[in-house]
RNA sequence: GCCCCGGUAGUAUAGCCCGGCCAAGUAUGCGGGCCUUUCGAGCCCGUGACCCGGGUUCAAAUCCCGGCCGGGGCACCA
């Protein structure tokens, strides 16, 4: 039966299991649902008639659990005006304009493939895809330039990036002087903006300048840079070089910033609202002088605060630089977080908890293993394995062979039983228990053996433990309240491996790795299954051969 | 240093815009009980918070001022 479930699509068994048991879908959906429902409104979209959301990543790594907050807030907008009966478009955007600092990641692995997988993993489908570096290609962030640079809101700034820190950022707001450049005609603006294009100015010698304010208090605000040069034989852009070879990707010399390629889009796109880190609050700033020279009308900002995972680096430049598979179960990453069984579901709820506050939100592993375990439970089949074995002769066994059935979750007998045969010789069987519960046997002096039998230990050593069968009822373990552990045949059983990644400490060169020996059962588990190893956790079964079966930890 | 933004129980949040229905809701945690062949889940009961000070007002978690604390930004990164 398991088997056959297991052999089944995760589509197919929705399909079933919608069609059987409906409620134990439904009350999820309900619960997501209830939650986006009760989402506070965004602000105007009561006058609109279509809400545009996006979801804009920098392709240098895969997602991150802190990338997983703008993912999936703003994807929740899109379900939660759906479902009110608006029109609604999701865009996946991504932001690959610097092929110098923050380069797009091609090689080993693709990042733009990376976080498309990420986000259909997390039940994430977008209405539009586009690729900045494309848009560049098609002359988009150059036409808005030009108009600016025309109606004179821009120039094309000829100043050493020291000589314009003198002159404005560390100046005081009185004495700043404005650069010669912002004087420059629109005519000679536009024939040195041709000469960025052209390559015939290398990097640093120009840059195309937004006016501002020159008071503002916010020095960064000052005349920001709209379009810097970026010398394509020294920083070819990764993902033009894979397309179309470096003879297309030699001819970009000019690539925008973060805030001019954004304020362009988002307008192009027609995005009504953004939600996005309150790290993002200047660029705000920054980016409204576009919309208010272009006389566009400017999308609703929302900044929240930052998602802390105590104990856990979220930064993508830190984690990129340990150098490990975007998909390391020691990584947050949203891929690492799949390897380890943290369900899709879990990081939804996670999100959706905290919200769009503006305030930082301070996260506990535990917190999230808890919503784990709270979903993982009734879809994790329940076996019996111990680590550490240690052997346990049990006398006074009145039958040769033994038969035990085991619930695979005693929530859902439907999902059967299985069958242990226990050999028994001359009265004496033997299994092997936990090291760790020899603690337990010495205070206890009876325990139950869960599913069989009650025994009483007679003598107790670290390497054998001697028993005598003292009952086998289960209400007799009851009334005199005995431990129950779980327990494994000598004859009949199959190795484990656990690994346990540890999300906190990244220098780790081994994974930390626990061995025991699991009820003969584990053998018919698929890799990818969640299982639930009778009290010691649940863990997510990797692979099998021969009569070993390797798991990694998830939590208790 | 300068500029923003915040501060509700152990944790995460609702309420704050538009003051009274808030002696503050929910989730999780914690304590107890029921149920249960582990643990949990479930059900029931309990526990526990408006950063501090001043002001406005008949009335303040909510508005104003000051302080304290926390976070973010200050790139030719995103």
């Amino acid at each position: 039966m398991v088997e056959y479930v297991n052999s089944l699509s995760i589509d197919e068994q929705k399909r079933i299991l919608q069609e059987r048991w409906p409620e134990l879908l439904e009350e999820r959906r309900v619960e997501v649902r209830k939650d986006i429902e009760s989402l506070p409104p965004l602000p105007g979209a009561e006058n609109l008639d279509t809400i545009v959301l996006r979801f804009a990543p920098n392709p240098d790594f895969a997602l991150t659990l802190g990338n997983a907050r703008p993912a999936i807030l703003n994807y929740a907008y899109k379900l939660k005006y759906e479902a009110l009966g608006k029109r609604t478009k999701f865009i996946l955007r991504f932001e690959d304009t610097d092929p110098k600092i923050k380069k797009p990641m091609i090689e080993p692995f693709d990042a733009y493939e990376l976080i498309r997988l990420d986000l259909r993993w997390l039940g994430i489908a977008w209405d539009e895809e586009h690729i900045q570096s494309e848009r560049l290609r098609a002359g988009i962030y150059y036409d808005v330039a030009r108009t600016l640079l025309e109606r004179g809101q821009a120039y094309v700034c000829t100043c050493s990036e020291e000589e314009w820190r003198k002159r404005v950022r560390e100046a005081p707001p009185d004495s700043r002087k404005p650069c010669p450049c912002r004087d420059r005609s629109p005519e000679d603006n536009l024939e040195l903006f041709d000469k960025m294009l052209s390559g015939e100015l290398d990097e640093g010698q120009a840059v195309v300048r937004v006016k501002t304010e020159l008071s503002h208090p916010d020095p960064s605000v000052i005349d920001w840079v709209a379009l810097r040069i970026v010398n394509p034989y020294k920083n070819p852009h990764p993902r033009l070089v894979k397309l179309y070879g470096e003879s297309e990707a030699t001819k970009y010399w000019v690539w925008p910033t973060y805030n001019f390629a954004v304020a362009v889009d988002d307008y192009l796109m027609g995005i009504t609202h953004i939600l996005r880190a309150q790290e993002h609050y200047v660029n705000t700033i920054k980016q409204s002088y576009i919309y208010r020279y272009m006389g566009w009308r400017q999308p609703e900002v929302i900044h929240f605060g930052r998602l802390i995972v105590e104990g856990l680096t979220l930064s993508k430049s830190k984690l990129r630089r340990l150098n490990l598979r975007p998909d390391d179960p020691r990584l947050p990453t949203l891929a690492g977080l799949r390897e380890r069984g943290i369900l899709p579901e879990t990081i939804w709820e996670v999100m959706l908890q905290v919200g769009t506050k503006p305030s930082d939100a301070k996260l506990t592993l535990d917190n999230i293993y808890s919503i784990n375990r709270r979903l993982l439970e009734p879809r994790a089949n329940r076996y019996m394995a111990v680590i550490d074995p240690v052997e346990a002769v049990i006398t006074g066994v009145d039958r040769d062979s033994i038969r035990v059935e085991i619930p695979y979750h005693p929530s859902f007998p439907e999902r059967g039983k299985r069958e242990l045969i226990l050999k028994t010789h001359g009265g004496v069987l033997r299994v092997f228990i936990s090291r760790r519960d020899l603690e337990l046997l010495e205070k206890n002096k009876i325990v139950r053996l869960m599913e069989f039998a009650n025994i009483e230990v007679l003598q107790i050593s670290q390497e054998l433990v001697i028993a005598k069968i003292h009952s086998y009822d289960l209400q007799i373990a009851r009334s005199l309240k005995i431990p129950i552990i779980q327990w494994v045949p000598r004859d009949d059983n199959v190795k484990v491996i656990v690994e346990r990644p540890d999300l906190t400490d990244l220098q780790e060169e081994e994974l930390l790795k626990e061995y025991g020996l699991g009820e003969p059962g584990i053998r018919e588990t698929r890799g990818g299954e969640y299982l639930q190893l009778l009290r010691y956790g649940f863990v997510k079964v990797l692979d099998k051969s021969n009569n070993e079966v390797k798991m990694r930890y998830i939590h208790s």
